[in-house]
DNA sequence: TCTATATTTCCATCATATTAGAAATATGGA
DNA sequence: TCCATATTTCTAATATGATGGAAATATAGA
């Protein structure tokens, strides 16, 4: 992961609607939720829900599939995980054990099971 | 960690100047580096290092230390361990090894060798 | 095709964060 | 005590982000 796609999702998540989309949809897991259910469950107005869940969308921290009129939005995974290790990735200059890298197996979607890429900093 | 918190660290985390701070001291480790090297290293005016400095402090993202004229920053590992851990929390709805919880024991101070407390969630 | 539902885009308003010069504070050495 | 260094606080200008009503778009069913 590159320090611009970090900041990004760092900046999406610094928002407390957006970090409570972020973490409805971490715990609905891959299924995801229609946004009209969001709305609902944290008492949003339309447009309100509809900015949030496109800064969390340029940030690529969800993803959304359409599904007849409902739009279903899920968090993405990987882009999380990669997330975490770039936040914990050259501390302590590398130095020893005492400093270990960050374990980035953290958050899988249940049908996925590839190895998440241990994000590169650049 | 409880959400206010987890929300004040990533609010600091998303603004660039402040994620450079940041890292730069991640990858100091605990000895840590003088605000005025900082703002050498990342070429910021002394007030505007001191705003960005002020806001990483107030959310528990860092420490400081007097040593002679100098005030010595570093990174808290801890309060980062416990964010990582606070955001992949709940995930899945707990559903199955597939969603493991996050590992927090990722970035220890030399020093210290304290198990990083799991942050619960509130 | 007409209507209802689901969601987004547009837009103007409002609120908050950032910036950096200048002044203030704290420390240590001569 | 006086001065130089290190850093913060104050302040005002500027920039950026958030909000939500209204209109526009997309889908599906009658």
């Amino acid at each position: 992961m590159e320090k611009q796609e970090a900041l990004a999702a760092l900046v999406a998540l610094g928002h407390e609607t957006r970090l409570d989309i972020f973490r409805l949809l971490m715990q609905a897991g891959p299924k995801g939720l229609a946004a009209g259910q969001i709305g609902e469950r944290l008492a949003l107005p339309a447009a309100t829900l509809s900015f949030h869940l496109s800064q969390l969308k340029h940030a690529d921290l969800i993803t959304f599939r359409r599904e007849s009129r409902s739009l279903i939005y899920s968090a993405a995974y990987p882009v999380m995980n990669a997330l975490l290790a770039y936040m914990t990735e050259n501390c302590c200059q590398g130095a020893a054990a005492s400093c270990e890298p960050a374990t980035p197996s953290t958050c899988q979607p249940e049908e996925r099971h590839e190895t998440p890429a241990r994000a590169r900093v650049r």
